[in-house]
DNA sequence: CATGAATGAGAATTCATTCAT
DNA sequence: GATGAATGAATTCTCATTCAT
């Protein structure tokens, strides 16, 4: 199997940006931190700011207010990740290398930074803004790909073309997605904690999208 | 297929109760709706209060404080909902029957009521009692019967013995979880919606199972 | 010369109100003698607050917040003081009488409040609120009384006839307001402030009225 | 009539000053526009240089602290205004030409510079420097001068001498002051836009003069 | 001189909780 | 029980002032 394309994740600043920019950048890796933590109505500035390592006051230099914090994290975040996500699904591989892919993807995302994940899935879809139809948008993005890389794999013939994608699409994201958050909850023991969690996540990756593809019933119980 | 166990879901109160565990009902039943919309940090206490149609100092006759509210919601509704689970594991009938049954029990519990979902799966987590082993340990139980359904399946044959069960479980789940949080958030269209859908979620469940057991894959791929 | 028509001017509450009212009133009364003292910006809700010997959370229950109070004050006192003025220029008195009864209106609600008059005149023209059409209208109603008091006198051949009335009108009124203030700022000695000020108020509108309608100039020099 | 002696009221800054005077110069402006806009303590310091070009900071390099400004403001203006006053007072013409260039004095300088009466007048005597008796003999100067011209008439028997100097000279003013402010706040019309409202000023200058001296009873109606 | 980032005291506002009625 | 007035701690946000560059 090919090597798994992973998505650049900075959270160090660059030290290419301006100053101002890499102070907005702490701000926004600090809120992420403590929003994921927290939650964001349980998040104070103040919080923020501590975990930034700057007084407090200076958060209203570079973000007009807490909801706008939030809205920033959306839009950086989430365009980095769907960026990814596009260029698996513009490529020329088999369904399964790319679902492979897709799942390699978002499970590395969320084992390097679980803190984004967290806050991108859960504080965002309840943020006021969010009900602003380009935030909704977004996420539909997500399942666009997804369900695009099924639908091709269907017109293929490497899948099945009696199940409807959208379901498919949702179904396969919801396995890794609570697959990881279970992680995060240790409501799952790992055992290979000194790997960093690489070879379990590897592992997972590969059992969720075996089963998947091929299923769990044992063979020749395809009803 | 047989007829799939649903767990009764009482909203409005039951008659045989006392006035008072009547009200604390009804307080309950407005604090889930209020956190689900909000969250629990966003929600006020005057935000229950009149969503049960009463003042606000009268919560404080039933319950301590906010947070007594989420913990009283947590375990009379996960109590319920993990009955039903464990009433279709006990039951003898082949794996997939089962998962089906669990997929309907999910399903419809969401469809239902998705705010009793959405509050026991993402505010009590985040809450400082969910830290307490009591809860997080009611977590677990609900990975543990499922994940029994898969073991006892994979032993009799039925299921394929070569993937980690833990998984599965965690996989099975999330499928189900994340099929019906994007209906909930309309970022998938539902045609039949006259049904009250109803069939929608029938066919949903079907396929969930369908593809978690014989796969996505088309006819003879399995590697 | 005949008595002069005094505004009814309520400081404390009225027993026949609703406690709720009255409460509310007596918020009114501490903003209004804090924002005469410190100006409306210079002002914080929690002098207020003490001033009116309430927890400062209180205010927030009567009012949504600062900006409100100051529009009730309005609202409340100019009303109050519009309607006594609409009842001297109702009258069918000469004019000269109807202007000596406006300037002990406007100085006895100056003696006895001179609070009101100073956040009415100085602060309400400053508030965001008061760019609003509808409070200009207000204090543009104040000159058309006094305007029409004036054009009814100069029609019934009282008045002189060749000069603008508007002009006289702001005239007028500003020699009052004016002898008022500086009576305020200590910026002339009043001797006899055993009586309460009463006497020096009288002297006061009589002479203001006197000059008014009848000049500075010595006898004879009118050009 | 002679010719209304007028106060030179420079706004751009002189170019035989130093660059360092200049900009203080240049705050000074920008302050006394936003002073009376918004208030002192509703104005920012980031306001004022906004309004003067320049960063916020430089703010600091010529003025303490934003008190220090306000308190610049009155020492420069009121100078200029004071001298101008006693220049009048002190030539040797009759009581009613010194009042009349009194008036033109007062008029113009409210027509010019509108913003500097506002700040001197109501945002002064609120400064906590105010209370400072430096600050308020300066007020009381302008009324001496003022008294002083109305006794010396008195003396001369060309004004009566049975009313009270001091009431006669804040009626005076106040008549001047309240006339312009309805103008600056619009509530009274003005027809001659056109000629930048000199004309009318002209005019209002000549009917307060004319009222104040003369009176405006009807011929005869002397009591 | 000039800039604007940085700081933090201070004020407005919110809201959980108590308590008199 | 029921109500909502009252309290004040906690938090967001503002802005005067300082200071490194």
């Amino acid at each position: 199997m090919t090597a798994v394309p992973l998505v650049s994740l900075p959270e160090s600043s660059d030290p290419t940006r301006s100053p101002r920019a890499d102070k907005r950048e702490r701000i926004l890796d600090a809120a992420i931190k403590v929003f994921a933590r927290h939650g964001y109505h349980g998040s104070r500035i103040s919080d923020i700011a501590r975990e930034a390592g700057i007084a407090y006051g200076l958060v209203y230099h570079y973000f007009k207010n807490k909801e706008e914090i939030l809205a920033s994290i959306f839009e950086q975040r989430w365009g980095v990740f769907l960026e990814a996500l596009e260029g698996i699904a513009s490529e020329e591989t088999p369904a399964e290398q790319q679902l492979f892919s897709v799942a390699a993807l978002i499970l590395n995302a969320y084992r390097l930074r679980p803190d984004w994940v967290k806050v991108l899935v859960i504080e965002i879809q309840r943020s006021a803004r969010f009900a602003e139809p380009g935030q909704l948008r977004a996420f539909g993005q997500f399942f666009d790909v997804v369900g695009r890389i099924i639908r091709r794999g269907q017109e293929r013939g490497e899948l099945r073309g009696d199940l409807d994608p959208r379901i498919a699409c949702t179904a396969f994201v919801g396995a890794l997605e609570l697959s990881i958050t279970s992680l995060v909850l240790r409501l799952v023991e790992v055992d290979d904690a000194g790997s960093g969690g690489g070879e379990y996540y590897e592992n997972l990756a590969r059992t969720v999208v075996d089963i998947f593809l091929h299923g769990l019933a044992a063979e020749g119980a395809r009803a």
